[in-house]
DNA sequence: CTTAGCACTCTCATAGTGAGAGTGCTAATT
DNA sequence: AATTAGCACTCTCACTATGAGAGTGCTAAG
């Protein structure tokens, strides 16, 4: 069948690509991948494929190499088989996560870690996003003079501080019966129907105002303004390796890419959408610092909620098959851990 | 005098040589520095200067560049006439770390920050060392079957948080007359103090044996066994639009630094010993990826007590009239809000 | 002690050249 | 009708002059 040959090219050239980024020329295709064809014959398909927009040539005389539109042909065949996934590098990784599953932000960043090192690509991690989260407990420590310091606890395992100023200088015993009223009422609710909670009391408040109260809702409406969540990014060494980034304009954006944290935030954020493992190819991506660049996100639940993102940035050249496997196999240890009891 | 006149020379190259990194002709120094003598005569004094090793060349037929003992001097001399400083740049900074004086983290983050984009270099700064630090409280949330969060505040305004592991699962009641026990025996004291403590304690402790007391030690003895201090660095783009950095080779090498977090601290750590602001240059430097680079460092107090570092990386070919006040400035006002009552 | 003059050295940007790789097209072959 | 061999053509890349420019060191004169 026709079709089935043009597929066969097409693999064989991103795969090639993939391990070695130099132009595929129709003689390696036939050499390397076993056509029993001539190189003439691959020419005419691949001069098809480029018609068709999955191959580019750079120029004349040079041998082909892929689009974005061929990566995502690619990824998406491979999904299809999911079965193959090489488990040697998805062991390191776990293992790697397994000495200290404790501690959450050491995890993430670990994981972070773990998946560049191994990846050779950036690994990042996001922190849960705490609006979703359940408060455990919250707690207040009396400060300097008028400033509280209040420190809350998730579910998760995180921890929040945040230094509030207040117009009274409360002693620590009035802290502790704030915070005791608190963790009464609020424990095991979601920061976010706290939230809305404390605007409700708000309104009712001002007729009602006993102080303790008021105060209590005061604090807590400042402390529950907590900045959104943590990115931890690892790997720009690794990935200056590669060759496609002895360009010094490309480092550049990556590493301003890399320093602007709140725009990676946002765009692992709405990346991570749909569960599973995500793919996106160069492209493909709205953020124009990033069209040169793919990503492999997923992910993690406590329970069955999804509280955060992990992944894998590199070029479009990049290895799926290993990428998908370790973001996969990292975000369903994360899972695991977290919805341990 | 014949000694000014080198001085001089070796001067202008400098100032020439850091404003530009162009190797500094003779012609160009008679004419940009106003001396009034002849190219041949100013050739002259650089072979001297070359002799004696504050000047190099990097092939026969260019001109001269500072060698690192030729930035000593130039440092030195700076440090005798302290009294011009550029205010402006200055200014900058405060106005920067003023909005957020309630947080010592984001402050420390932000201090990172706008030391790289003011000077245009890496910006650096150490969370304080917590060894030191005197405890303001301490608290215990059961998080999970046997594991307790501990939660400790400083003086400092720094909250440590830490997952323990317990062979016995203790109720939250247990855990809070655990930690009142623990506040009202440690708060006040330094966290190095009470390692102390406890060590003796849990030498007596077979004897007496109180569960609540020993149970406190175990708990208390593990959260007070965390890491050591965070470090921010920020700017690397910046630093990638310097020419000296160019270089991929060189790229590389100061991302492998950037990213090699623990030997940062401990560079800032071994650095900091003297009081104020401290330059290392080049090859001073014991560190091996650091040979190339300068570091302006100074700590920053709470009350008389130094309790962190902030600082600035930078190539050899630094400003560094405008990295000593900066980091002066920064490391003052930090102190100042660290300090108030 | 200072300076003018000059030969010398080294770098860097530019242009030219040829090997090598790979293509597209055409005509022959199966 | 599909495949292949053959061939002219194109483009890149590494290598090699080549020459301008900048700056020096040295010598001899002021």
């Amino acid at each position: 069948m026709l079709d089935e040959r043009i597929h066969r090219v097409l693999w064989a050239v991103v795969e090639s690509y993939i391990t070695n980024p130099d132009p595929v020329g129709s003689r390696f295709v036939t050499k390397k991948y076993a056509f029993n064809l001539s190189p003439a014959t691959i020419r005419n398909v691949m001069a098809d494929l480029e018609d068709m927009g999955f191959l580019h040539q750079p120029h004349t005389s040079a041998g082909r190499i892929p689009t974005d539109k061929g990566y995502r042909f690619y990824v998406d065949y491979l999904a299809k088989r999911e079965a193959s996934r090489d488990a040697d590098h998805a062991d390191e990784i776990i293992q790697r996560l397994e000495t200290i599953r404790n501690d959450i932000n050491a995890l993430l960043k670990e994981t972070s870690k773990a998946l560049s090192t191994v990846s050779h690509y950036l690994g990042v991690a996001l922190t849960p996003r705490s609006e979703k989260a359940t408060l455990r407990g919250i707690n207040l420590f009396r400060y300097k003079e008028g400033q509280v310091m209040t420190v809350l606890l998730t579910d998760e395992g995180i921890v929040k501080n945040k230094c509030v100023q207040l117009a009274v200088d409360l002693t620590q015993r009035d802290l502790n019966r704030i915070s005791d009223y608190l963790n009464s009422e609020f424990a095991g609710l979601a920061i976010d129907e706290i939230r809305a909670r404390i605007v409700r009391e708000m309104r009712r408040d001002k007729a009602l105002c006993d102080t303790l109260i008021s105060r209590a809702i005061t604090i807590c409406r400042e402390a529950l303004y907590f900045d959104c969540g943590d990115v931890f990014i690892s790997g720009l060494s690794e990935v200056l390796g590669l060759p496609e980034f002895s360009d010094l304009q490309r480092i550049k954006e990556i590493s301003r890419a890399i320093e602007d944290k709140h725009l990676i935030i946002k765009l692992l954020d709405t990346l991570s959408q749909s569960e599973g493992v995500n793919v996106v190819i160069g492209s493909e991506n709205l953020a124009p610092d990033m069209k040169k660049l793919s990503i492999v996100v997923s992910t993690y639940n406590e329970g069955d909620r999804p509280v955060g993102t992990i992944g894998i940035i590199g070029p479009t050249r990049m290895n799926y098959l290993k990428a998908i496997t370790l973001v996969d196999t990292a975000a369903k240890f994360l899972t695991k851990v977290l919805s341990e009891k």
